[in-house]
DNA sequence: TAGATTGTTAATCGATTAACAATC
DNA sequence: TAGATTGTTAATCGATTAACAATC
C-alpha cells in the first residue's frame, strides 16, 4: 500500500534503478527483469522487486518490466516527472563546473543561475550564466521560486550560505563544502564530498 | 574485538566522525563527547559509541573523548595516517577541478598525475600537472604504484577506462561518470553522482 | 564524594532474503 | 500448456537504541 511511510533507504535505491533503467533505454532496450537490473546494480533481485511493490504493481508476470513505462512510474515516484530549477552558490571551480555540467539533462534539473560574493567574479559569465552577486540570493531565489541549491562556497561560509537559501524558500540542498550543515527537519539535505569516499575505500587497502 | 569483521555502514560513518573532529580540532577543542559528536552529525550518541567500541577504547568515563587521540586512531583505522597518490583520469571540468581540488590535504590523499586522451589537451597544464595520454595510463600508475584513481571521462568511456585502472594496479575507484560499473569483488567502487542526491531530495518536495 | 560519560548488554526495531503461489 | 517472472509472505538477518554498571 502506498499509504504506508516509505523507507527512506528505499528512496535512496530508486534513483540508481532509474539510471540504470535510462542507460538500458538508450541500448533500445524495451524489457527488463528484476534479475538483470540487480546485476548490473549489485542489488538482489528479491530487493528490487520488494521495493517496487510499495509503490504498485509495474511488472508482467513471465515477462518482467517494460522498461519505458517503469522509467515513467519511477520519475513520477521521485518527482523528476518534470525539471526543477537548482541554483548554484559559489562560482569556483566546483560550482563553474556545476553550471556547465551537461549531466542534469533527462536527469530532472537544469541550473538556473550562480551566485559567488566575489566582486571580482559578479557580472563574468559562466557558460550562459551571468554570476550574480550573493548579497541578493534569497530575494533572488525567492522571486524565481527556486526549491533546491547546490552549495559550492568554502567551508566557513557554508552555514551561512545555506541560512540564508533557507530563508529563499529553498527545501533541498546538496552541500559540496566539506562541514556538516545544520538545517530545520523539514529541509532535505546530502552531502558530495570525495575525501569521505576514498576514506571509506582506503580501510580495505593495506 | 576487533577480530569480528567490521559492519561496512560502521565504516561508512568512520570518516563522517573523522571529519567533525577535524573540525572541532581546528576551533582549538580538545574534549568532545559522544552527545556533542551525535548532535554535530545527526547521529545517536549510542551509535558512535557502539561504533568505536567495535575497535578499541578510546574515551574516558566521565570526561568523553580526547580529540586529537581520537582523529589519531580512527585515521590509523582507516588507513589515512599516511598520504595516498590518487590519479585523475579525465580533464575536463570534473577532472581538472579534482587536480585542483585543495579539499584532500589532511584527508590523506595528493593527485599525483591527470590523463586524457584528446590529444589537443595531453601535454597541456592544469595547475601543477601536465595532462598524460591515456593511451599509457596502465604502464604508468603501475610504475608508480597507485592503488587509488578518480574517474571523470564520458559515461561511454568509464567502464574501459576502470578496466585500464585495475589491469594498472588500482584497487580503489571513485567514478563521477554516471553510470553502473562492473569490478570484481577485491576492488573497491564509490560513486558521486549529483543527479541521484538530487532525486533522493525531490520525493520529499512536493 | 558527586556528577558525568563511557563501554556494553539485551531488547527492539527494521531491512533483506528465501520461497512460492499467482499469473502472464 | 510449459516456462518464466512477478508480487508477497514469512523467516532470517543485521542494525539501532535504551539502559545501566563501570569508572573516571
Amino acid at each position: 500500500m502506498s499509504e504506508n511511510k516509505i523507507p527512506d533507504i528505499v528512496i535512496g535505491r530508486l534513483p540508481l534503478y532509474l539510471r540504470s533503467l535510462q542507460r538500458m533505454q538508450q541500448e533500445n532496450r524495451i524489457i527488463t527483469s528484476s534479475q538483470e537490473l540487480g546485476e548490473r546494480l549489485g542489488i538482489s533481485a528479491a530487493q528490487i522487486r520488494k521495493d517496487l511493490s510499495l509503490f504498485g504493481e509495474f511488472g508482467k508476470q513471465g515477462t518482467g518490466y517494460n522498461i519505458p513505462y517503469l522509467i515513467e512510474k519511477i520519475q513520477q515516484i521521485l518527482h523528476v516527472d518534470r525539471v526543477w530549477d537548482v541554483v548554484v552558490v559559489g562560482a569556483g571551480d566546483i560550482g563553474s563546473g556545476l553550471a556547465r555540467y551537461q549531466g542534469f539533462s533527462n536527469r530532472g534539473f537544469r541550473v538556473a543561475m550562480i551566485f559567488d560574493r566575489d566582486p571580482l567574479k559578479i557580472g563574468a559569465k559562466i557558460g550562459n550564466f551571468i554570476i550574480q552577486d550573493s548579497h541578493n540570493l534569497s530575494e533572488t531565489i525567492r522571486k524565481a521560486g527556486i526549491k533546491i541549491a547546490m552549495i559550492a562556497v568554502p567551508s566557513s561560509e557554508a552555514q551561512t550560505v545555506a541560512n540564508q537559501l533557507i530563508k529563499g524558500g529553498v527545501r533541498a540542498i546538496l552541500n559540496y563544502a566539506p562541514i556538516s550543515i545544520s538545517v530545520p527537519p523539514h529541509i532535505q539535505i546530502q552531502y558530495i564530498d570525495p575525501s569521505i569516499h576514498l576514506q571509506r575505500m582506503t580501510y580495505y587497502l593495506e
